[in-house]
DNA sequence: GGCCGGAGGTCTCTATGTGAGACCTACCCT
DNA sequence: AGGGTAGGTCTCACATAGAGACCTCCGGCC
């Protein structure tokens, strides 16, 4: 908890002075989540974690992905440079992606959250299921 | 490392065995992301994390965020039990939001994301503006 | 009494994101 | 010649997000 203490004091040092409000523009966690934040991204990761893998195999993985979706989950994060992406010369070409450093850098704080999901998803499913189920 | 490792390995447990596939319906991981992977979640939980605030003191923290997707997350969190909701009765009401229990627990996985983001963002933006700028 | 303003919303309309699925190119196999 | 495969792109339809008007309840001001 100790750890989370001093990133809460970073995150709000990012608020600006002036207004006490976070500016997307000078705020990394903004940034960041803007990267990550959107609904494949992290999935990806996790799926190219484990190795690298084909366009094919990605969709096979995740399977309500769109190709739209697919394709441009790849595009963006290749552009982060959090994947890189080798065409290989076949016929037909096979294109391959995998993860980069920077990627995977991204795997240990990621893992503690899907630590989290995993320990915790029981309790959120349960409070849902009474917030449901609450009258108004 | 070695603790993204394990977790990489008990997320690739969710993968289905017939279809290697991450189905949404039996993947902890695929469920929270549906939690707190939408736009403002995460903001919120750290906004919030500092301390407890009123609809109108968050409205001014996060100040491109719409009234509309302010309540909306806010009602999205409180469902899932991360956020609690006190209506005093002053005059006009005022309503203070403030971390669950369950939401408390999520800063410590949160934090190592948040000092990811502060470490690597600077290597993303580098990344982005090379893809950009590279000839196709 | 009548008007203004604040708090915490809801409602409506438009803009953006997402998904389904047709199509494309180049090649191989039969 | 026809069909299959890999990795896409394109178009259309629909779901979600944002902007901003409006609402209610009250208190204070003149």
């Amino acid at each position: 908890m100790s750890d989370a203490l001093s990133a809460i004091e970073r995150f709000s040092r990012y608020q600006s002075d002036d207004a006490q409000s976070v500016e997307p523009v000078h705020c990394p966690v903004r940034d960041v989540l803007d990267c990550i934040g959107d609904k494949w991204s992290i999935l990806m990761i996790m799926t190219l974690a484990t190795r690298p893998q084909r366009f094919g195999e990605l969709r096979r993985a995740i399977r309500d992905i769109s190709k739209r979706m697919l394709t441009q989950t790849l595009r963006d994060l290749e552009r982060d440079g959090l994947i890189t992406r080798h065409v290989f010369p076949t016929k037909p070409p096979s294109v391959e992606y995998c993860l980069s450093p920077l990627g995977r850098s991204l795997l240990d704080p990621m893992a503690s959250l899907i630590d989290w999901a995993d320990r915790r998803y029981s309790d959120i499913h349960a409070a849902r299921v009474r917030f449901d189920g609450a009258p108004l």
